[in-house]
DNA sequence: CCACACGCCGTAAACGTTTACAGCGATTTT
DNA sequence: AAAATCGCTGTAAACGTTTACGGCGTGTGG
C-alpha cells in the first residue's frame, strides 16, 4: 500500500530525474539506457499513472457525460448501448446522469460542465427551456443534443423525426382499414409529448380522418400509464380501432388492458408503439412498433460528440435520423396461434 | 470563454487572498465582510470549482466504476438501474464500462484503479480467474464484487443464489408434473453457467429424477443461441415436457422455437427463465422465471461500497440475496385466451 | 500598560503530472 | 583547435485546488 509510487519514486530509484520518467512514460525520444532503467523501476513499483494529476495538467480528462431523463427508459438504455462502444474505443470513459426528467438535474449537469471533469457531454433532454438554451450558449465543453432544439442553436444535434414516424404509422393503419384511431400520448410539455401529439393530428389529416378530442388521452411514458389512459379510453370510445401509442411501454400497457376487455389484438384494436425497443419484439402480440432509431440516434451522438473533440471548431451539424415502422402482430397479426375464429 | 475563473481570479477581483477565496467557498469559518466580497465576485464570474484540480489535493474524486459483462445484457441494466440512484444520492458520480465479457479488459479495469480516476469500483466478473484475485488483493481502492468469489477472498462480495434459484423451478415444474426437464444452459466456464448447470443435477436428484445428458443443452446467453439450442433439443427428444432456462433470453429463444414447432406453452411444454427481466413480464406466454434479485444485488452492491468508502477497514461483507420463483403463464397459464383446444 | 488569547487572513507548500528552457558532453563543422 | 550542432537530461514552473502555519489587529485580563 503505502501510497502508491509516483513518477518521483521512479526517478529516485532510476536514479534520473522525474522529468526524464515522463518522457520515457509517454514515449517520447529518450537514451535507450535511460529506458530501460526507467521501466525497469516502473515495473518492480507496479507503477500506474495518476489520471487526475495527468488530467489537471492536460486539461482533458478523457471522460464523456451522458446525461439521460429515466434510465429505466429502455430507449435510452439503447442509445448507451451505442454510445458506450463508440466511445470506449475512441478511448473514453463514459460518466452516467439519470436526472429523473427534473429539468433542475439537467441544468446542474450542464452546470457541472464548468467542473471540468469531463471533455464533452450528450445530453438527451425531456424538456428544453430557455435556461437550457443559455447554459448550453455558454457551456464550458461541447455538448451533443439528442432531441430537438430550436433551429439556429449552436449546438451539435441529433433529432428523431417523430413526426414522420407517427405519419407513418397512421398510415399504415388507415391502409388497414382503421378509421377510429385513438392516441395515448405521453405529457405535452415534454419534447416528445408535444411532437408526437401534433404528428397524430397532421397525420390524420393526411389521411382525410377528423381530429377528435375524444379519442386523446394523455398520460405518462410508462406501462401502468399507458393502462390507466387506455382503460379510460375504452371507456370513452367502445368502438376505437386502432391505438397509437407514444412509445412502446404505453404500447404493453394498451396490450394489457384490451386483452383483460376481451378485445382481440389486431382484429378488434389495432396498436402501434413507439422506440421499437426489445420489449416491442418480446411481447405478445408482438408489438408493431415505430421506431425513432434509439440506436442510431446514440451512435451520431457519440460520434458528433468524437469528432468535435478533434476539430473544436467546426460548424455546428444536425443529423435527423430517418423513423421505421417495423410492422409486427399487433397490427398485422393473424399468423399467430390463437385469435381469428372464436 | 477565455478559460474559465479560477480562485485567483475570484482573489484578484475580491482583494483577498486565494486561502479566503477557498475557505468561503467550502464554509469554513470566515468574515461575512469577506464572505460577502467572496460571493460576489465568484457570481459575477460565473465561477465552478475545478473538480480535477480538487480530487488532485483531496484525493478523492467523487467518482465509482461499474463494470459489467455486457451492457446489452438486461440483467445488468437492472443492476445498474439501482446502482445509480444509491450513488447519485451519496454525491458519486458513475463510470460506466463494458467489458465485453473479455477477461483481459475486467483486469485493464482493476489495473486502472491505480490510476485514481474513481474511489471505487464495482464489478460483475463472467469469469474469476487467478490474475482476477490477485489483482483484488492488491486493488488500490475498495472493490465490490456481484457475483461468487472463492471464500475468504477478502473483498465485499453481493451473491445470488443460482442454486436454490434452480431449485426452486425444477421442484415447481415436478410439482405440476413434468418428468421430463431438459436445460437449455450458458457456457459452462462462466460462472453463472457453472453454478446453474451443477444447480440443475442437484435439484433433479432432490425430486427423484435421473439426469439424463441428452436432456442438457449447452450455448450462449443469447436469444438467438437459445433457439438454436432449443430446436437441438427438441429434435433429441421430441416428448421432452419443461424447459429450465438458464436466463430469459434463452427463454424467449426457447418460446419462439416451441410456437413454430406448434408445442403449446405451457400444456406441452413448460418454461422457466431465469433473472426474470422485463421482458419476462412482457413476453407471451408471460414467462415464469427464476429472480435472482439482480436489482437487489446491484443496490446492495452500492450499499457495501458506500458503506467501505466511509468506513475503509472494515471486515469484509458477503451478502448474498435470496432467489424467488416468479410464476407465470409459461408454465401455469391456461388462464390465457388461445390454446387449450385446438 | 503589558501579556495573552482570539479571530481572520495571507504566504507558501503540497497533490502528481507535463513541458519550456537551459545546460552539458560528445560529435561534427569550419 | 575553436565553434557550431546535436542528443539527451535536469531544473523549475505550471495546472487549480486545499490547508498548515504564522502574523496581525483587536479585545480582555492582570
Amino acid at each position: 500500500m503505502a501510497d502508491g509510487p509516483t513518477i518521483t519514486t521512479i526517478a529516485e530509484r532510476a536514479g534520473v530525474s522525474i522529468a526524464s520518467v515522463s518522457r520515457v512514460l509517454n514515449g517520447l525520444p529518450t537514451r535507450q539506457e535511460t529506458v530501460r532503467k526507467v521501466m525497469a523501476a516502473a515495473d518492480e513499483l507496479g507503477y500506474v499513472r495518476n489520471a487526475v494529476a495527468r488530467s489537471l495538467k492536460s486539461r482533458r480528462t478523457h471522460q464523456v457525460a451522458f446525461a439521460m431523463a429515466d434510465i429505466g427508459n429502455p430507449a435510452y438504455l439503447a442509445m448507451l448501448r451505442e454510445i458506450q462502444p463508440v466511445l470506449k474505443a475512441a478511448g473514453y470513459r463514459l460518466v452516467l446522469h439519470s436526472t429523473d426528467a427534473v429539468a433542475a438535474d439537467e441544468i446542474d449537469v450542464l452546470h457541472s460542465l464548468g467542473e471540468r471533469y469531463v471533455d464533452g457531454l450528450i445530453m438527451s433532454p425531456l424538456r428544453v427551456t430557455e435556461t437550457h438554451l443559455r447554459m448550453l450558449a455558454t457551456a464550458r465543453a461541447p455538448v451533443v443534443i439528442i432531441g430537438s432544439v430550436p433551429d439556429g442553436t449552436p449546438v451539435d444535434n441529433v433529432r428523431a423525426d417523430s413526426r414522420t414516424g407517427v405519419r407513418l404509422a397512421i398510415d399504415h393503419l388507415h391502409m388497414l382499414g382503421r378509421r377510429r384511431i385513438g392516441m395515448v400520448n405521453g405529457p405535452l410539455d415534454t419534447v416528445p409529448g408535444a411532437a408526437r401529439g401534433a404528428a397524430y393530428r397532421e397525420a390524420l389529416a393526411a389521411v382525410g380522418l377528423p381530429y377528435e378530442e375524444k379519442l386523446v388521452e394523455i398520460g405518462d411514458f410508462y406501462r401502468a400509464e399507458g393502462r390507466r389512459a387506455v382503460a379510460t379510453l375504452l371507456r370513452r370510445v367502445p368502438d376505437i380501432d386502432a391505438l397509437m401509442c407514444a412509445n412502446d411501454l404505453i404500447a404493453l400497457g394498451a396490450l394489457d388492458v384490451l386483452r383483460a376487455a376481451g378485445k382481440r389484438v389486431p382484429q378488434d384494436v389495432a396498436v402501434v408503439g413507439m422506440d421499437d425497443t426489445d420489449l416491442a419484439a418480446a411481447s405478445w402480440p408482438s408489438l408493431t412498433s415505430v421506431s425513432l432509431g434509439s440506436a442510431e440516434r446514440g451512435k451520431a451522438a457519440a460520434e458528433l460528440l468524437l469528432d468535435r473533440l478533434r476539430h473544436g471548431d467546426r460548424e455546428p451539424r444536425l443529423v435527423t435520423v430517418l423513423p421505421r415502422l417495423v410492422v409486427r402482430a399487433s397490427t398485422a397479426g393473424e399468423a399467430s396461434e390463437g385469435g381469428r375464429s372464436s
